[in-house]
RNA sequence: CGAGAAGUAGCACAACUUGGUAGUGCACUUGGUUUGGGACCAAGGGGUUGCAGGUUCAAAUCCUGUCUUCUCGACCA
């Protein structure tokens, strides 16, 4: 058997292998500016997905989607302070001929807070507009140094939640239902098997008082940022001046929130699932569930390939028929790089035993059955593709996963020799955070929310431990 | 922004060392035979060799400058 000659191996060069995989698949092209790509409609298909079950979620939990504008005036971007020194290295400013369009220079977003805020001066009011919870999908702009497809772009695809609240208890409970939100999806869509937690001060958003994380761990140990929860308090709301009457009759700061995900996790899926044939899309999420391929177009394929769309149709089961005149070979090969969860493939020797063969995309095992049962088994193998797809992420992420580290000695072992996350003892010191970035190369993660008390001292300084962090290489 | 590498057809590359008609594979078009793991035969289309300047009778090739891309760092969803 030939190997995919158009993928390099993932365990040869795990970088070229993913450009190989995106392209090969169809995903993105590049365009003619550095770090803003062309999202192709198999890719796009996988985002709108994405977007569907999120925003159907957001609005059952009481969001509305609004549109904000995508320029923000210095004056507006500067109001409140560590926000604007956190995002001032990556903002594109906007000139026209090389003078400011406005009587002051703008920028593009690189994230709304400052937009929302401005907006909510004005139509927050009352204790009765609260809550008031809105989203947005847009792009944002951050003018990152280097690019990588769906990881880093500078122009990034996202959505954006932001609300305000009337109490910091509301709030609180906002930020952590919308992480949860996140964490659920890309559990059980996109079969991410995420750690969650708190990021620490030095690694939060530029603004906020805490800020939840969700980290995805990629097949070659390293971390992906997958997602961000934002309790802000009251810093913006005071440093914009928003107040409503309270119940009592006094003016009050609202409590803040944002939260967002990115067409990063379309990296994720593709760094977590995808193999050495190409793409391996989860089926809650996949656009296309199942392609038929006919091996040859005889009277009896095509009258099976009917009996099969028809049962797909009725079942609400996405899919395609490949009914170019390629080598049946070339049609398998390509169903692979595509990462359809199931193939059909029908033949005149399997139809003379009134049978058809699935294959599925995770372990590429073949199933011969009678055609009359394939949408049955269609249906179960979905599902059990979703499972495993998620157990072998789990079992792989597991494996780098150190959960006993007690020393600096031993966490420079990992740093040097072990893709993974350690996870640590910490004092909760930023001294002792910037030296194992510094020496070791290795940035926080997340204070696990189910770890968040230390059982040692710190592995930098050997003081009191205060909570137990995850440290790990990130993309 | 530091270090390294590379720019030749849509893509991957060859020709450069030693200057002399720009080539191969894949992809694409047409016709035919095929189709159970990336088929075959025949014919065909496609190029200011990144850009600018210099040396030369002659530059993809030598020289200078410049731009871009990629990889690895630093910065970040």
């Amino acid at each position: 058997m030939k190997d995919n000659k158009n993928i390099t191996s993932r365990d040869v060069d795990f970088a070229k292998w993913y450009n190989d995989v995106i392209f090969n698949a169809d995903l993105i092209d590049y365009s003619s500016v550095k770090g803003s790509m062309i999202i192709r409609p198999y890719g796009y298909a996988i985002w709108e997905n994405i977007q569907s079950v999120l925003d159907k979620k957001f609005k059952e939990l009481g969001h509305v989607n609004v549109q904000m504008p995508m320029f923000i005036p210095e004056s507006l971007l500067n109001i409140e302070k560590d926000h604007v020194e956190g995002f001032a290295p990556e903002v594109a400013w906007v000139t026209h001929g090389g003078n400011t369009l406005l009587d002051e220079r703008m920028c593009v977003r690189p994230t709304s807070e400052v937009l929302f805020c401005d907006h909510y001066k004005k139509i927050i009011k009352s204790y009765r507009d609260l809550p008031l919870l809105y989203n947005q999908w847009c792009t944002i702009v951050r003018w990152e140094k280097e690019t990588r497809p769906f990881l880093r772009s500078r122009e990034i695809l996202w959505q954006e939640g932001h609300t305000m609240h009337a109490t910091e208890e509301e709030a609180k409970e906002e930020t952590l239902r919308m992480f949860k939100v996140y964490e659920d999806f890309q559990k059980n869509y996109l079969a991410l098997p995420v750690i969650v937690g708190k990021k620490s001060d030095k690694e939060k958003f530029a603004g906020a008082e805490e800020t939840y994380t969700i980290e995805a761990m990629m097949y070659n140990g390293v971390a992906l940022q997958n997602g961000t929860s934002h309790y802000f308090g009251q810093k913006f709301t005071k440093a914009f001046d928003i107040k409503f009457l309270n119940r009592e009759n006094k003016w009050e700061h609202p409590y803040q929130t944002s939260w967002g995900v990115t067409t990063r996790m379309i990296g994720a899926i593709i760094m977590t699932h995808g193999d050495d044939y190409g793409l391996v899309l989860p089926p809650n999420i996949a656009p296309i569930k199942v392609c038929i391929v006919p091996i040859k177009e005889t009277d009896e394929v095509k009258e099976c390939i009917k009996y099969l769309e028809d049962g797909l149709k009725a079942n609400d089961i996405t899919f395609i028929t490949d009914h170019s005149d390629k080598s049946a070979g070339f049609k398998f090969a390509e169903a692979e790089v595509k990462g359809y969860p199931i193939r059909i493939e029908i033949g005149p020797r399997d139809l003379e035993r009134g049978e058809v063969t699935l294959v599925r995309r995770d372990t590429r095992e073949k199933i011969t059955i009678n055609k009359i049962d394939a949408i049955y088994n269609i249906k179960t193998l979905l599902i059990d593709i979703q499972h495993n797809l998620y157990d072998t992420a789990e079992k792989r992420r597991n494996s780098m996963l150190y959960n006993d580290v007690k020393t600096y000695e031993e966490l420079k072992d990992i740093a040097l020799n072990k893709p993974g996350f350690a996870l640590v003892n910490w004092c909760g010191n930023q001294e002792c955070e910037d030296k194992i970035k510094d020496e070791l190369g290795l940035k926080s993660r997340c204070i696990p929310t189910n770890h968040d008390i230390s059982d040692g001292n710190c592995v930098v300084c050997g003081k009191e431990g205060k909570v137990k962090i995850y440290f790990g290489k990130q993309y």
